[in-house]
DNA sequence: TTGTACGCGTTATCAA
DNA sequence: TTGATAACGCGTACAA
């Protein structure tokens, strides 16, 4: 900046003035540093901006595992919204790791990132305290940490888990087995709570024994299916918490010789691009993750441009059931 | 840093060298220093530093397209490995389109970004201008422009096709579509040869019709494969130049009501973590996407590190083809 | 309308 | 071993 306004002729003052636009500039002048600008190919230095300025123009996107489908959909809106709002974002994944999870929230709060977007792993009171001391605006997405008062988006669980197992009890199944995500998350717990309610509604009684915890993983689910398939009496049907899960499930399936949904009905929370084209055609609880990237991106933008300390925004979106064919009318005599 | 020098009643020359380590530092200054520290919460200001030293330590990552898998994979390994070694990674996606990504890597490189990690899009002069003005250590993976003369990291995507059309051809089939990436890029061009080539090697005549363009996009494929399918003597077999492409060609198949294996045989570069439970198994060419990200990591780790201009290296890998049962025998009296 | 000069929080150089 | 001070590149009062 310094050599384009010596090259102008000018101070560095006018040509910051014509940079920002911030003071009004003769058109002589401004002509002359403009064409300094070119000559020289400069570009303004964004950290020495930052600085000066104490923003960044950068906000920090914090997920569980960039692998997942659900996350990655939900962070390409979020990035396309914030990209054209004129912020940069940058993406750390947790391994759904509540110690990771410090760590890149550290790292993005060492660089100072204006705002903090959050799918929350595990409901560590450390995070809490983390954010606390941030003092950035943040979102939480998909999941919330209970005891954090911030902007969220999130999904009525519950309901949409209701909403799958009606339909399964509907279709006849009265053993039901649920591999749950961790219950340290409130979609974990959320969607458990569906899952009980609908068994309640139904009159279906609670056997614990058809719960088992999958951590929303892959591997652990898998095993966790093996569980429930070996049982004396096994389930007529299964329910996944999630889409990362419910590949651990039909492999299970798979490796104890059944067929889906042949043997077994499967259900799952999250969908897949491809489920209407390969076998199974899974039926499962669709997320709308565009909505939740846009009202993500939205309150975050609202915060950065009102400093004003209006109470946390809560926002509660409805999953989808979307029926295909990997479910089957059980009646008692089928055996199992 | 003043307060806590003003505290510590030392001057800030001093806590810096206890912060970095840069300078021996008595012990008894050093414990009112640290102690200064825990009682003010101080944190070293990561924009200042780079400000001052011209390093962010921070990558940027340019991908085109963050829904992809194949990308995702890679993208988990580089981060985990640059993480690591203290670095954060900033990651953007230029959805194919080379005007976005001039403008993503605009965005990074007015960051400050110490290096890049690209999978371009396009086989675009404007790239190669962008990265010479840069002046920063660069690895390209996935796919190259001729014309930079940059690290990078890639398959041998001629031999892998070939490979799989050898495997197509000694099933007995000799009609073979093939829905083909852009061929701006040099994936896509070194997958259509290697196509050629084992069809040349076959003694198969080749038959331009056979070959449509999909843009490695679902919905091009969609349409392309659509193509193929209604000719009067449509094709025995579809390979699929990528992964996002044979969603698109089984949904096209599904339209026309049509099955796989049993009506036509499909396969696809890119495997897919659930291509062995769900129905068709889809024989795929598997990336090795674990040692792509090492080995991208690894390149700019290096370049950062000796800044000595040594020529560019250039890694090639192989791909694997992962037979399973999308493809079929074919003889011509199966009519078609 | 334009220019001067200071401060943002660090690090690096040099002198003490 | 420690401290004073000059940059790093920019924005912005304030003065002209």
């Amino acid at each position: 900046m310094l050599d384009v306004a010596a090259t102008a002729g000018v101070s560095v003052a006018t040509v910051s003035a014509v940079v920002n636009g911030t003071a009004p500039v003769s058109s002589e002048l401004r002509g002359r540093i403009e064409n300094a600008i070119a000559a020289i190919g400069y570009k303004r230095n964004a950290i020495a901006r930052s600085l000066k300025t104490g923003a960044t123009k950068t906000i920090g996107l914090v997920i569980a595992d960039i692998t997942n489908p659900f996350f990655t959909d939900v962070v390409a809106v979020i990035q396309d919204v914030l990209h054209r709002a004129g912020y940069a974002v940058m993406l750390c994944c947790t391994d759904e790791d509540p110690v990771q999870q410090e760590e890149q929230i550290s790292l993005l709060l060492d660089r100072m990132v204006d705002g903090l977007i959050i799918a929350p792993a595990g409901d560590d009171h450390a995070l809490e305290r983390v954010l606390q001391r941030a003092g950035i605006p943040t979102v939480l997405i998909d999941r919330i940490s209970h005891g954090i008062a911030a902007d969220a988006v999130v999904l009525d669980n519950q309901r949409a888990v209701q909403d799958a197992i009606d339909y399964l009890v509907g279709l006849g199944h009265r053993r039901i087995g649920y591999i749950s995500g961790s219950l340290d998350t409130s979609t974990g717990l959320g969607r458990l709570t569906g899952y009980r309610g609908a068994l309640d509604n139904a009159g279906i009684p609670q056997d614990d024994a058809l719960v088992r915890i999958g951590n929303f993983r892959e591997k652990d689910a898998y095993n966790a299916a093996m569980q429930l398939l070996v049982m004396p009496e096994r389930p007529s049907a299964i329910f996944s918490a999630n889409n990362l899960m419910v590949i651990g499930v039909m492999k299970a399936i798979r490796d104890m010789g059944l067929r889906c949904p042949d043997d077994i009905s499967v259900s799952s929370f999250d969908d897949f691009p491809w489920a209407d084209v390969f076998q199974p055609n899974l039926t499962t609880i669709a997320q709308p993750v565009q909505a939740i990237g846009e009202h993500a991106a939205q309150l975050i933008l609202d915060r950065l441009a009102n400093r004003s300390d209006r109470p946390p925004r809560q926002i509660v979106l409805s999953g989808r059931l979307t029926i295909r064919s990997s479910c089957r009318p059980f009646s008692a005599a089928d055996g199992g």
